[in-house]
DNA sequence: ATGGTGGCGTACGGTAGCGTATGGTCACGG
DNA sequence: CCGTGACCATACGCTACCGTACGCCACCAT
């Protein structure tokens, strides 16, 4: 996974993996048939773990469902976690050129979306603008971190505040800043 | 741009590319004096390019600038000019492990947020207001470009449409659906 | 004690790709 | 008409990989 989150997929090589680990290739082939059985293992695990994440960050205690959404776009795009971040989006580099990835990416991407959606339906947010902004809120959180965005404005604190509140505040359940 | 768009970065090799082209590597190298050669050229075309639309694509007849910024999200998050989008892609991955490529990226992206603010700015938008639409304007686009959602909503055209009204719609200019 | 097996190391063949060396062709100017 | 330089082809060496063959050794059950 660090590998993965350094290189990318091409960094998943057998002969640097073994050697970073002080192993050998007879070792590897002994634990794994062949390189692509190392990659599902990888997809497998990455897929497994998104699950769990996402599942444990959208649990919110009622009433707080709104704060809870506000704590999501936190986390997600603050620029901490830069290393889930990286692997994220070598797993989508990746799905971009495998239909086998690209499922798994999709299976992630729609159980997060019903997570997310589910909280802002239960902050009172009609169904269908709940789809949308929850759409809204992952576009952004992947989009903001493929940018390079240092020297556009110097207030970057208060640009991130400001997006928050635009995915996340509903007519009917404003928040005071 | 072609291979780039196909393949990523790790597709512009020589040799592939010299068949593909049904010239040799003789030639080639003749032409560029190394891969890295070829790569600073098709960054620098890559670079060229994006300027040139982002200037187009924002330039509004006056009065006409919120019609514009429609516009904006509707060529860019559309699904139309996917091969734009994935040589966009190329060039970020590429970007997140190559620091010269970085900072190109750093340039165009500077370009772009200035160029939509100042869509916002017309439109009446307050300034740091405007900052932050066209941030989550982009960070929008790059985002849904990286996700798999057709089976999230039925209605994919419905929740583009709610999406682009979130990021464009000023409470001083509101817009009828 | 001995043969089988799990776990690992070493050595090898094969391929893809980079870069270089060198030779060929053709146009054009003197 | 010849030589020079632009342009291109062929052939080679080198490296980084993948995957396989096979050998070594410790340990365990009979």
């Amino acid at each position: 996974m660090d590998v993965l989150a350094e290189e990318g997929l091409a960094g998943l090589r057998v002969e640097v993996l073994a050697k970073r680990l002080k192993v050998t290739k007879g070792s590897f082939y002994w634990h794994f048939t062949d390189r692509q059985d190392l990659l599902d293992a990888v997809l497998q695990v990455w897929k497994e773990g998104r699950i769990r994440d996402i599942v444990k960050q959208t649990r919110a205690q009622s009433g707080r469902e709104l704060e809870q959404i506000y704590h999501v776009i936190d986390i997600y795009s603050a620029g901490r976690n830069r290393r889930g971040m990286m692997i994220e989006l070598a797993v989508r580099d990746w799905a971009r050129r495998n239909a086998a990835t690209a499922a798994i990416v999709a299976e992630v991407d729609d159980i997060r979306l019903r997570c997310a959606r589910d909280l802002f339906l239960a902050c009172g947010v009609p169904q269908e603008e709940a789809s949308s902004r929850c759409m809204l809120l992952y576009a952004y959180v992947f989009g903001i971190s493929l940018m390079v965005y240092d020297r556009f404005d110097s207030d970057v604190a208060r640009v991130k505040r400001d997006i928050a509140n635009l995915i996340a505040r509903s007519r009917d359940a404003a928040v005071s800043s």
